[in-house]
DNA sequence: TGATACCCTAGCGCCCAGGTAGGTATTCCC
DNA sequence: GGGAATACCTACCTGGGCGCTAGGGTATCA
Protein backbone atom coordinates (compact mmCIF):
# COMPACT_ATOMS: atom_id res chain seq x y z
CA UNK A 1 0.00 0.00 0.00
CA UNK A 2 1.40 3.40 -0.50
CA UNK A 3 -1.22 5.76 2.24
CA UNK A 4 -1.36 4.68 5.81
CA UNK A 5 -4.22 4.30 7.80
CA UNK A 6 -3.88 8.14 8.55
CA UNK A 7 -5.11 8.88 5.56
CA UNK A 8 -7.52 6.11 5.61
CA UNK A 9 -9.04 7.09 8.79
CA UNK A 10 -9.09 10.63 8.63
CA UNK A 11 -10.48 11.27 5.30
CA UNK A 12 -13.45 9.13 6.86
CA UNK A 13 -13.53 11.76 9.22
CA UNK A 14 -13.69 14.10 7.22
CA UNK A 15 -16.55 12.81 5.24
CA UNK A 16 -18.55 11.88 8.11
CA UNK A 17 -17.82 15.54 9.25
CA UNK A 18 -18.62 16.80 5.91
CA UNK A 19 -21.99 14.70 5.34
CA UNK A 20 -23.26 16.36 8.81
CA UNK A 21 -21.63 19.83 7.57
CA UNK A 22 -23.96 23.04 9.57
CA UNK A 23 -25.05 20.78 12.25
CA UNK A 24 -23.95 21.06 15.66
CA UNK A 25 -20.11 19.73 16.70
CA UNK A 26 -20.21 16.58 16.31
CA UNK A 27 -18.26 14.09 19.10
CA UNK A 28 -15.37 11.85 17.64
CA UNK A 29 -16.37 9.13 19.99
CA UNK A 30 -19.60 9.17 18.20
CA UNK A 31 -17.76 9.10 14.78
CA UNK A 32 -15.10 6.63 15.74
CA UNK A 33 -18.17 4.12 16.93
CA UNK A 34 -19.95 4.01 14.10
CA UNK A 35 -17.18 3.83 11.94
CA UNK A 36 -15.64 0.84 14.34
CA UNK A 37 -12.70 2.82 14.59
CA UNK A 38 -10.00 3.30 17.58
CA UNK A 39 -10.83 7.05 19.34
CA UNK A 40 -7.61 7.71 20.97
CA UNK A 41 -5.79 7.06 17.66
CA UNK A 42 -8.58 9.17 15.69
CA UNK A 43 -7.72 11.98 18.27
CA UNK A 44 -4.21 12.36 16.52
CA UNK A 45 -5.48 12.43 12.94
CA UNK A 46 -7.86 14.74 14.03
CA UNK A 47 -5.14 17.07 15.80
CA UNK A 48 -3.01 16.93 12.49
CA UNK A 49 -6.22 18.33 10.42
CA UNK A 50 -7.14 20.86 13.13
CA UNK A 51 -3.83 21.94 13.36
CA UNK A 52 -3.73 22.37 9.13
CA UNK A 53 -7.47 24.36 9.71
CA UNK A 54 -9.62 21.98 8.30
CA UNK A 55 -11.82 21.21 11.14
CA UNK A 56 -12.54 23.54 14.31
CA UNK A 57 -13.38 22.33 17.48
CA UNK A 58 -15.80 23.12 20.65
CA UNK A 59 -14.38 21.57 23.92
CA UNK A 60 -16.70 20.54 26.38
CA UNK A 61 -19.94 19.06 26.80
CA UNK A 62 -21.52 18.99 24.03
CA UNK A 63 -18.30 19.81 21.70
CA UNK A 64 -17.08 18.42 19.19
CA UNK A 65 -15.76 18.87 15.82
CA UNK A 66 -17.10 20.77 12.90
CA UNK A 67 -15.30 21.85 9.43
CA UNK A 68 -13.59 24.78 9.23
CA UNK A 69 -14.96 25.41 5.95
CA UNK A 70 -18.43 24.52 3.56
CA UNK A 71 -17.68 20.78 1.84
CA UNK A 72 -17.21 21.83 -1.60
CA UNK A 73 -14.00 24.45 -0.07
CA UNK A 74 -12.30 21.33 0.88
CA UNK A 75 -10.06 19.29 -1.21
CA UNK A 76 -8.60 16.02 -0.62
CA UNK A 77 -5.28 17.36 -1.71
CA UNK A 78 -5.71 19.57 1.86
CA UNK A 79 -6.90 16.61 3.88
CA UNK A 80 -4.45 13.89 2.60
CA UNK A 81 -1.57 16.05 3.05
CA UNK A 82 -2.23 17.57 6.06
CA UNK A 83 -2.41 13.81 7.39
CA UNK A 84 0.46 12.31 5.57
CA UNK A 85 2.21 14.96 5.51
CA UNK A 86 4.14 16.14 1.81
CA UNK A 87 2.82 13.89 -0.83
CA UNK A 88 6.18 12.09 -2.27
CA UNK A 89 6.03 8.56 -4.10
CA UNK A 90 9.23 7.74 -2.93
CA UNK A 91 11.69 8.77 -0.86
CA UNK A 92 14.70 10.30 -2.80
CA UNK A 93 11.20 13.07 -4.22
CA UNK A 94 10.68 16.21 -2.06
CA UNK A 95 9.15 19.04 -2.52
CA UNK A 96 10.75 22.36 -2.15
CA UNK A 97 9.90 25.49 -0.71
CA UNK A 98 9.07 26.65 -3.68
CA UNK A 99 6.73 24.14 -5.20
CA UNK A 100 9.98 22.76 -7.54
CA UNK A 101 10.84 19.23 -7.26
CA UNK A 102 13.92 17.98 -5.96
CA UNK A 103 15.50 14.40 -6.23
CA UNK A 104 17.87 13.70 -3.55
CA UNK A 105 20.13 11.71 -5.66
CA UNK A 106 20.65 14.47 -7.93
CA UNK A 107 22.42 17.11 -5.82
CA UNK A 108 25.46 14.48 -4.41
CA UNK A 109 26.92 14.76 -8.16
CA UNK A 110 26.74 16.66 -10.74
CA UNK A 111 24.57 13.66 -12.73
CA UNK A 112 20.65 14.61 -13.87
CA UNK A 113 18.56 11.72 -12.10
CA UNK A 114 17.19 9.43 -15.33
CA UNK A 115 13.96 8.40 -12.99
CA UNK A 116 12.91 12.02 -12.02
CA UNK A 117 10.78 12.60 -14.35
CA UNK A 118 9.08 9.03 -13.84
CA UNK A 119 8.77 9.86 -10.22
CA UNK A 120 8.03 13.74 -11.10
CA UNK A 121 4.78 12.66 -13.08
CA UNK A 122 3.63 10.18 -10.49
CA UNK A 123 3.61 12.59 -7.89
CA UNK A 124 1.64 14.95 -9.69
CA UNK A 125 -1.19 12.78 -11.25
CA UNK A 126 -1.81 11.95 -7.28
CA UNK A 127 -1.82 15.28 -6.42
CA UNK A 128 -4.11 16.74 -9.40
CA UNK A 129 -6.31 13.60 -8.84
CA UNK A 130 -6.50 14.82 -4.46
CA UNK A 131 -7.37 18.73 -5.74
CA UNK A 132 -10.07 17.83 -7.89
CA UNK A 133 -12.15 16.01 -5.72
CA UNK A 134 -13.42 17.66 -2.37
CA UNK A 135 -15.61 16.20 0.81
CA UNK A 136 -18.80 17.01 -1.11
CA UNK A 137 -17.86 14.93 -4.09
CA UNK A 138 -17.64 11.98 -1.29
CA UNK A 139 -20.82 12.76 0.49
CA UNK A 140 -23.11 12.29 -2.76
CA UNK A 141 -21.16 8.82 -3.06
CA UNK A 142 -23.16 6.53 -0.87
CA UNK A 143 -26.43 7.52 -2.59
CA UNK A 144 -25.45 6.91 -5.81
CA UNK A 145 -27.90 5.95 -8.24
CA UNK A 146 -28.70 1.83 -7.46
CA UNK A 147 -27.96 -1.00 -7.39
CA UNK A 148 -25.09 -3.36 -6.72
CA UNK A 149 -22.43 -1.47 -9.07
CA UNK A 150 -19.04 -2.62 -6.65
CA UNK A 151 -19.06 -5.90 -8.48
CA UNK A 152 -17.40 -6.53 -11.69
CA UNK A 153 -16.70 -3.42 -13.63
CA UNK A 154 -17.04 -0.09 -11.80
CA UNK A 155 -13.61 0.94 -11.89
CA UNK A 156 -13.86 1.69 -15.82
CA UNK A 157 -17.50 2.79 -15.67
CA UNK A 158 -17.37 5.53 -12.47
CA UNK A 159 -13.89 6.81 -13.78
CA UNK A 160 -14.24 7.27 -17.53
CA UNK A 161 -18.03 8.02 -17.56
CA UNK A 162 -17.45 10.97 -15.39
CA UNK A 163 -15.18 14.07 -16.36
CA UNK A 164 -12.89 15.53 -13.50
CA UNK A 165 -15.60 17.41 -11.35
CA UNK A 166 -13.16 20.55 -10.80
CA UNK A 167 -15.40 21.90 -8.47
CA UNK A 168 -11.82 23.38 -6.59
CA UNK A 169 -11.91 26.89 -5.30
CA UNK A 170 -8.82 26.00 -4.23
CA UNK B 1 6.82 7.95 0.75
CA UNK B 2 4.69 5.81 -1.43
CA UNK B 3 7.05 3.41 -3.08
CA UNK B 4 9.56 1.90 -1.07
CA UNK B 5 13.25 1.44 -2.34
CA UNK B 6 12.73 -1.61 -4.45
CA UNK B 7 10.78 0.30 -7.24
CA UNK B 8 13.67 3.05 -6.43
CA UNK B 9 16.22 0.85 -7.26
CA UNK B 10 14.45 -1.44 -9.70
CA UNK B 11 13.71 1.19 -11.90
CA UNK B 12 17.11 2.29 -12.27
CA UNK B 13 18.51 -0.99 -12.73
CA UNK B 14 15.88 -1.08 -15.78
CA UNK B 15 16.99 2.61 -17.15
CA UNK B 16 20.75 1.46 -17.17
CA UNK B 17 19.42 -2.07 -18.90
CA UNK B 18 17.93 0.21 -21.23
CA UNK B 19 20.36 2.51 -21.96
CA UNK B 20 22.75 -0.30 -23.27
CA UNK B 21 19.93 -2.65 -24.77
CA UNK B 22 21.01 -4.58 -27.65
CA UNK B 23 24.50 -4.51 -26.30
CA UNK B 24 26.29 -7.33 -24.10
CA UNK B 25 24.49 -8.61 -20.89
CA UNK B 26 25.53 -6.46 -17.88
CA UNK B 27 26.44 -7.58 -14.91
CA UNK B 28 24.27 -6.24 -12.41
CA UNK B 29 27.79 -5.63 -9.79
CA UNK B 30 28.56 -3.04 -12.67
CA UNK B 31 25.27 -1.03 -12.29
CA UNK B 32 25.60 -1.62 -8.13
CA UNK B 33 28.83 0.23 -8.25
CA UNK B 34 28.33 2.64 -11.20
CA UNK B 35 24.82 3.42 -9.11
CA UNK B 36 26.18 3.34 -5.43
CA UNK B 37 23.78 0.58 -4.91
CA UNK B 38 23.91 -2.51 -2.90
CA UNK B 39 24.56 -5.71 -4.70
CA UNK B 40 23.47 -8.15 -2.79
CA UNK B 41 20.17 -6.38 -2.41
CA UNK B 42 19.90 -5.81 -6.55
CA UNK B 43 19.67 -9.42 -6.87
CA UNK B 44 16.76 -9.28 -5.05
CA UNK B 45 15.46 -7.15 -7.24
CA UNK B 46 16.49 -8.21 -10.36
CA UNK B 47 15.25 -11.77 -9.68
CA UNK B 48 11.38 -9.98 -9.43
CA UNK B 49 12.06 -8.38 -12.45
CA UNK B 50 13.52 -11.79 -14.57
CA UNK B 51 10.35 -14.12 -12.99
CA UNK B 52 7.95 -11.52 -14.48
CA UNK B 53 9.77 -11.75 -17.60
CA UNK B 54 10.79 -8.12 -18.31
CA UNK B 55 14.60 -9.41 -18.07
CA UNK B 56 16.58 -12.07 -19.37
CA UNK B 57 19.65 -13.40 -18.26
CA UNK B 58 22.55 -15.01 -19.21
CA UNK B 59 24.82 -16.88 -16.25
CA UNK B 60 28.37 -17.62 -15.91
CA UNK B 61 31.42 -15.29 -17.36
CA UNK B 62 30.63 -12.77 -19.63
CA UNK B 63 27.52 -13.28 -18.48
CA UNK B 64 24.45 -10.26 -17.07
CA UNK B 65 21.00 -9.21 -17.56
CA UNK B 66 19.42 -7.79 -20.58
CA UNK B 67 16.00 -6.41 -21.78
CA UNK B 68 13.75 -8.99 -22.66
CA UNK B 69 11.77 -6.52 -24.94
CA UNK B 70 12.62 -3.40 -26.04
CA UNK B 71 12.25 -0.44 -24.15
CA UNK B 72 10.12 1.00 -26.07
CA UNK B 73 7.65 -1.49 -25.20
CA UNK B 74 7.93 -2.27 -21.48
CA UNK B 75 5.80 0.06 -19.32
CA UNK B 76 7.11 1.31 -16.30
CA UNK B 77 3.56 -0.29 -14.79
CA UNK B 78 5.08 -3.29 -15.59
CA UNK B 79 8.43 -2.46 -13.67
CA UNK B 80 6.60 -1.05 -11.04
CA UNK B 81 4.09 -3.82 -10.49
CA UNK B 82 7.05 -6.40 -10.42
CA UNK B 83 9.26 -4.92 -7.97
CA UNK B 84 6.53 -3.51 -5.30
CA UNK B 85 3.11 -6.08 -6.28
CA UNK B 86 -0.29 -4.84 -7.23
CA UNK B 87 -0.80 -1.02 -7.18
CA UNK B 88 -3.13 -0.13 -4.25
CA UNK B 89 -2.81 3.67 -3.13
CA UNK B 90 -4.30 2.25 0.56
CA UNK B 91 -4.39 -0.68 2.35
CA UNK B 92 -8.03 -1.68 2.02
CA UNK B 93 -8.22 -0.92 -1.73
CA UNK B 94 -7.28 -4.37 -4.16
CA UNK B 95 -7.82 -5.81 -7.12
CA UNK B 96 -10.00 -8.49 -7.59
CA UNK B 97 -8.82 -11.01 -10.21
CA UNK B 98 -11.00 -9.66 -13.24
CA UNK B 99 -9.92 -6.07 -12.50
CA UNK B 100 -12.55 -4.80 -10.26
CA UNK B 101 -11.46 -2.92 -7.14
CA UNK B 102 -12.66 -4.16 -4.31
CA UNK B 103 -12.74 -2.88 -0.74
CA UNK B 104 -11.92 -4.48 2.00
CA UNK B 105 -14.02 -2.13 4.01
CA UNK B 106 -17.26 -2.93 2.03
CA UNK B 107 -17.66 -6.55 2.42
CA UNK B 108 -18.42 -6.42 6.39
CA UNK B 109 -21.81 -4.51 6.22
CA UNK B 110 -24.27 -4.21 3.21
CA UNK B 111 -22.21 -0.27 3.32
CA UNK B 112 -20.86 1.52 0.45
CA UNK B 113 -17.30 3.17 1.65
CA UNK B 114 -17.72 6.61 1.45
CA UNK B 115 -14.13 6.76 0.39
CA UNK B 116 -13.65 3.99 -2.18
CA UNK B 117 -14.36 6.41 -5.19
CA UNK B 118 -11.76 8.68 -3.75
CA UNK B 119 -8.99 5.31 -3.53
CA UNK B 120 -10.04 3.88 -7.25
CA UNK B 121 -9.23 7.29 -8.97
CA UNK B 122 -6.30 7.90 -6.88
CA UNK B 123 -4.94 4.13 -7.90
CA UNK B 124 -6.27 4.83 -11.65
CA UNK B 125 -4.47 8.59 -11.89
CA UNK B 126 -0.68 6.03 -10.72
CA UNK B 127 -1.59 3.15 -13.23
CA UNK B 128 -2.11 5.59 -16.20
CA UNK B 129 0.51 7.04 -15.64
CA UNK B 130 2.88 4.44 -14.73
CA UNK B 131 1.20 3.17 -18.32
CA UNK B 132 1.77 5.86 -20.47
CA UNK B 133 6.06 5.97 -19.69
CA UNK B 134 8.43 3.15 -21.45
CA UNK B 135 11.92 2.54 -19.97
CA UNK B 136 12.45 4.32 -23.60
CA UNK B 137 10.73 8.21 -22.11
CA UNK B 138 13.58 7.31 -19.12
CA UNK B 139 16.27 6.89 -21.37
CA UNK B 140 15.72 10.01 -23.83
CA UNK B 141 15.47 12.08 -20.31
CA UNK B 142 18.78 13.27 -19.53
CA UNK B 143 19.46 14.76 -22.41
CA UNK B 144 16.28 16.65 -22.71
CA UNK B 145 16.34 19.84 -24.94
CA UNK B 146 17.67 21.82 -23.04
CA UNK B 147 18.11 24.35 -19.67
CA UNK B 148 16.11 23.62 -16.26
CA UNK B 149 12.79 21.80 -17.66
CA UNK B 150 12.38 20.76 -14.36
CA UNK B 151 11.64 22.94 -12.10
CA UNK B 152 7.62 23.84 -12.84
CA UNK B 153 6.43 23.48 -15.99
CA UNK B 154 6.56 20.74 -18.14
CA UNK B 155 4.24 18.91 -15.75
CA UNK B 156 1.26 19.73 -16.67
CA UNK B 157 2.16 19.85 -20.89
CA UNK B 158 3.70 15.99 -20.52
CA UNK B 159 0.45 15.09 -18.48
CA UNK B 160 -2.16 16.75 -20.11
CA UNK B 161 -1.57 16.78 -23.57
CA UNK B 162 -2.28 12.97 -23.38
CA UNK B 163 -5.37 10.54 -23.39
CA UNK B 164 -5.10 7.52 -21.47
CA UNK B 165 -4.49 4.42 -23.31
CA UNK B 166 -5.98 2.06 -20.82
CA UNK B 167 -4.27 -0.99 -22.26
CA UNK B 168 -4.46 -3.15 -18.79
CA UNK B 169 -3.22 -6.41 -19.94
CA UNK B 170 -2.17 -7.51 -16.43
C1' DT C 1 39.97 -25.77 -14.15
C1' DG C 2 39.34 -21.65 -12.45
C1' DA C 3 37.17 -17.26 -12.72
C1' DT C 4 32.94 -14.99 -13.38
C1' DA C 5 28.54 -14.22 -12.85
C1' DC C 6 23.71 -15.58 -11.87
C1' DC C 7 20.65 -17.78 -8.42
C1' DC C 8 18.56 -19.26 -4.03
C1' DT C 9 17.46 -19.43 1.04
C1' DA C 10 17.99 -17.63 5.68
C1' DG C 11 18.36 -14.44 8.76
C1' DC C 12 18.74 -9.90 11.15
C1' DG C 13 18.41 -4.99 12.99
C1' DC C 14 16.11 -0.90 13.08
C1' DC C 15 12.48 2.12 12.37
C1' DC C 16 7.86 3.45 12.49
C1' DA C 17 2.95 2.68 11.75
C1' DG C 18 -0.62 1.93 14.64
C1' DG C 19 -2.09 1.95 18.39
C1' DT C 20 -2.77 2.35 24.18
C1' DA C 21 -2.69 4.87 28.54
C1' DG C 22 -3.48 8.47 31.56
C1' DG C 23 -3.79 12.88 32.66
C1' DT C 24 -5.41 17.95 32.07
C1' DA C 25 -8.33 21.78 30.39
C1' DT C 26 -12.65 23.54 28.99
C1' DT C 27 -17.58 23.90 28.58
C1' DC C 28 -22.44 22.73 29.29
C1' DC C 29 -26.45 21.49 32.10
C1' DC C 30 -28.80 20.98 36.29
C1' DG D 1 -21.15 24.90 42.12
C1' DG D 2 -20.65 20.16 40.76
C1' DG D 3 -20.35 16.78 37.67
C1' DA D 4 -20.61 14.98 33.18
C1' DA D 5 -18.90 15.36 28.65
C1' DT D 6 -15.64 16.45 25.58
C1' DA D 7 -11.32 18.20 23.53
C1' DC D 8 -6.36 18.15 24.14
C1' DC D 9 -1.66 16.64 25.27
C1' DT D 10 2.46 13.66 26.20
C1' DA D 11 4.41 9.48 26.79
C1' DC D 12 4.83 4.84 25.91
C1' DC D 13 4.55 0.28 23.72
C1' DT D 14 4.77 -3.40 20.15
C1' DG D 15 4.81 -6.09 15.81
C1' DG D 16 6.01 -6.26 11.24
C1' DG D 17 8.38 -5.21 7.32
C1' DC D 18 11.91 -2.67 4.81
C1' DG D 19 16.47 -2.83 3.63
C1' DC D 20 19.76 -5.05 3.78
C1' DT D 21 23.79 -9.09 4.77
C1' DA D 22 25.62 -13.93 4.56
C1' DG D 23 26.74 -17.85 2.48
C1' DG D 24 26.21 -20.89 -0.25
C1' DG D 25 25.06 -23.35 -5.07
C1' DT D 26 25.08 -23.55 -10.29
C1' DA D 27 25.91 -22.43 -15.06
C1' DT D 28 29.19 -20.60 -18.55
C1' DC D 29 33.34 -18.96 -20.63
C1' DA D 30 38.41 -18.62 -21.46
Amino acid sequence: MMFSTKAEYGVRVMVELARRAGEEPIPLAEIAERGGLPLAYLEHLVARLRKAGLVDSRRGSRGGYLLARSPTEITLAEVVEALEGSIAPIECITEGSDGSIVCSRETQRGHVCPTKLLWTRVRFSIVRTLQEMTLADLVLGPGLPSGPALSTGPLLAALDTEPPPLTTGA
